[in-house]
DNA sequence: CGGTATCCTGCGCGATACTG
DNA sequence: CAGTATCGCGCAGGATACCG
């Protein structure tokens, strides 16, 4: 079991906690809370967290507003976010089966953190367009 | 030139706008911004910016306050960074050479949403352990 | 529909060595 | 000090096939 999160499991998830076990520093390695900050971060996570705060939606809905995940790392994406308590599943015995992904309280709390930086995001791309072209208009020529 | 960047050219980075040119839409993929976004909450580029909140470092200062950062990676994290027009770079023509390090205006904003986000992962770090152990604890005998 | 099991590949990223 | 160059490994993650 837990198959498609070998490649999670395996990578750090340091049990042990922090130099000071009060304190939940991300910038220290070997800190739970850098793994959690990654699994909200991470380019499907993040995005994941994102739609959900639209609602209540269902697997497949999940893959469309999600443009360009696969199943494997929704599925994956997914059981991360509900181990870490911020995705609740609610499967529904019925054939054909249906199954509900929703934020938790807490997921809720994260996600529209979350939202807060995307939006800005958005909002300033324009000057960081143009600041790219700078960039890159300096450092072809020279 | 730009051989550190490599991996990051080669990757998405489509010029090519979104579907709307006008909407910055994350959830859309060949979206700039989704490669902005990737830049800002990627594992070195969170912690970066996270860093450089707390004021102007130097190359070296960055590299001990990120704790674990290779010199490949905080390089390679900072170039992007300053390609989007978050970060400023300073360096002064002496021997041995001093480069300094800050966030730009633009940077700032991002880096305090990102905060806001870091903030809260730490806070709730309590909460997610023990979901997680319920979570483990119900997936486990199953 | 809502997933899981497997296989395979590219690139993320660390280690090491070198430069100005 | 502040990086770049190069190599190599391992995992993220896509494609495909299968299951209840």
């Amino acid at each position: 079991m837990a198959t498609t999160e070998t490649a999670d499991r395996t990578n750090g998830e340091a049990t042990g906690g922090c130099p000071d076990d009060l304190a939940y520093d991300v910038f220290a390695r070997n800190c739970p809370s850098r793994d959690t900050l990654k699994h909200i971060t991470d380019r499907w996570g993040s995005l994941t967290l994102g739609a959900l705060l639209d609602g209540t939606f269902r697997f497949n809905e999940l893959r469309r507003r999600v443009d360009g995940v696969s199943e494997k790392m929704l599925s994956q994406t997914l059981h991360a976010l509900e181990r870490d308590g911020l995705v609740h599943r609610e499967a529904q015995q019925t054939n054909p089966p249906r199954v509900d992904y929703a934020l938790t309280p807490l997921g809720h709390q994260v996600a529209r953190q979350l939202r807060a930086l995307i939006d800005l995001v958005e909002d300033r791309m324009p000057q960081v367009l143009q600041a790219r072209e700078r960039y890159d208009a300096e450092h072809t020529a020279r």
